[in-house]
RNA sequence: CGGGACGUAGCGCAGCCUGGUUAGCGCGCCUGCCUUGGGAGCAGGAGGUCGGAGGUUCAAAUCCUCUCGUCCCGACCA
């Protein structure tokens, strides 16, 4: 049984949701504002938002996308002119209806996403085929009016970015749709180190006013799906709604092909609920705040040498790139600061002692095995890297290994009903694509598809899960965020 | 939006049922001393309009009504 050293929080394994909440808030990442279901994003969980859109908006751009910014308003007849886009939303718009004393004379939506501002600019801007594509991003607020609310996995604000791109043709608008979901996925995968499983929604949960919607779903602690990112092919929904026509070589009058896609705040929360433990978060390297945090353990007459090497080493760190921070504060016992920047998921700690002086060497604490490793003080810096690359791996191995357990390859209903009432996780099993036994399943076990699996499957055919009928789409079922 | 629980110091709670001086406790916080290899010790100190608004009463943290917010379980959504 593994020693527990964080004592201030509701174990991981005694009670998922409280976890949850106390870890957040403990840590310092998110704060409750005033305001039902809207919170404040504190320091040092902004600073996970900075990293995540540092590393996704430099793969945008490598992939030939321009940031750009809409106004926060949409005004309600832009938002009423695609039917079902407007059918999907409306219950969670948050109206403007007055400046000042003055009520408008057309209300303002704010913005649940923007699609409808985007593409009222697109139809000014797009006139012939040598402007297309339109491939632009924008990092926004959003507003969404929700009932139920959780800190970063649904509030009613959240930051997400949002791509919008238009093309001459349906092949290079779907072509954009899936290269978004793989720089999703080689993201969420790589820098998050979250395995997710990416696919088609189907009709039932596809985005409103999309032709097509794809996604990555990632599957939680609690053995619950969380969507980590979508991708829409648009069609011409929006651009025949908004009159968006380019005159193509022959000289004749086109729409456009659109795509949406974005991801959100809620991907810090995938972070804490996949990669945290009893003792609280576990950062991924490559987008930890603080990667390396240095303690010190001062014993009278070696104070001073100690200070001035933990200092020294974060100065070195710091050189080569590495978010180092030497913690100097007096008022705390070093075993205090250990449990303090465990709950606050550092990946990697390195403790200075006397014994380690007389040694010159220093100890090393992984956050992810707490493995515990003595390196000489001359080879240190060099080892740092290599090391948070390893625990990078090492925790994207741990989330790996527990999607594949919780990953059920099912073919009867009962087991089916069983799995998810006891175990949950993700379901794989076939489905024959009528929305009734989609519908009946959810109504009467709380799991919803995910995803229609991409995967080139040996076995493509099936019986449905539900009906028994010939089904050709294997799917992802799990009870979801 | 339905069902349940809860709101008392920064955090965690007791007090409420059965109304009655100055509302307690642990942790944290401040000052000083002393300590520091897994959440140290001693001494002193600060901090509350009991979520908010009405009402009942001589008297309300306590009883009643409304309201705001949080958590859990469902229905809806990133």
């Amino acid at each position: 049984m593994e020693e527990r050293y964080v004592k201030e929080i509701t174990p991981k394994s005694q009670d998922f949701s409280r976890w949850y909440i106390e870890v957040i808030r403990k840590a310092e990442l998110v704060d409750y504002a005033p305001m039902k279901g809207m919170m404040v994003i504190r320091p040092y969980g902004y600073a996970i938002w900075e990293k995540i859109k540092e590393l996704l908006d430099r793969r945008l751009k490598e992939t030939g996308h321009v940031n750009a910014y809409f106004p926060l308003f949409i005004p309600e007849s832009f938002l009423k002119k695609e039917a079902e886009h407007v059918k999907g939303f409306a219950p969670q718009v948050a109206w403007v209806t007055h400046g000042g004393d003055e009520e408008l004379e057309e209300r303002l939506a704010v913005r649940p996403t923007s699609e409808a501002i985007i593409c009222s600019m697109y139809a000014k801007w797009i006139k012939s085929w040598r402007d297309l594509p339109v491939l632009i991003n924008q990092w926004a607020n959003i507003v969404r009016w929700e009932k139920v609310t959780r800190p970063f996995l649904r509030t009613t604000e959240f930051l997400w970015q949002e791509g919008h791109t238009a093309h001459a043709t349906e092949e290079e608008a779907e072509e954009e749709t899936l290269r978004i979901l793989s720089i999703y996925k080689d993201f969420v995968e790589n820098d998050l180190a979250i395995p997710v499983i990416a696919g088609k929604k189907t009709e039932r949960e596809k985005f409103a006013g999309a032709l097509r919607t794809y996604s990555i779903e990632a599957l939680m602690a609690d053995g619950r799906a969380l969507q980590a990112g979508t991708s829409h092919n648009l069609g011409q929904h929006f651009s025949r709604a908004f009159n968006i026509r380019y005159e193509d070589k022959n000289q004749n009058l086109q729409y456009v092909w659109q795509t949406s896609w974005g991801v959100s705040t809620r991907l810090i929360g995938a972070v804490i609920m996949v990669h945290g433990d009893d003792s609280g978060l576990r950062f991924p390297p490559r987008i930890a705040p603080i990667q390396v945090v240095i303690v010190p353990i001062p014993a009278n007459e070696w104070k001073e040498k100690i200070y001035k090497k933990g200092e020294h080493i974060e100065k070195e760190l710091k050189k080569i790139s590495v978010r180092a921070h030497f913690d100097s504060r007096e008022e705390y016992t070093p075993g205090w600061k250990y449990s303090d920047w465990e709950m606050r998921g550092v990946p990697l700690r390195i403790e200075i002692g006397p014994k380690d002086m007389e040694k010159k060497q220093v100890v090393l604490v992984r956050r992810d095995n707490r493995e515990k490793i003595p390196v000489s003080q001359d080879v240190l810096i060099e080892k740092i890297s290599p090391l948070l690359e390893e625990i990078q791996k090492s925790l994207y191995n741990q989330a790996l290994n527990f999607l594949k357990e919780n990953t059920h390859n099912v073919n009867n209903y009962e087991e089916f009903k069983e799995i998810i009432e006891n175990k949950r996780g993700f379901i794989k099993t076939f489905w024959c694509g009528n929305q009734d036994c989609e519908d009946k399943i959810k109504d009467e076990t709380g799991a919803s598809i995910r995803v229609i699996s991409m995967e080139k499957e040996e076995k493509s055919e099936g019986n449905c899960v539900y009906c028994g009928k010939k089904a050709e789409n294997l799917v992802y079922f799990a009870k979801a965020y």
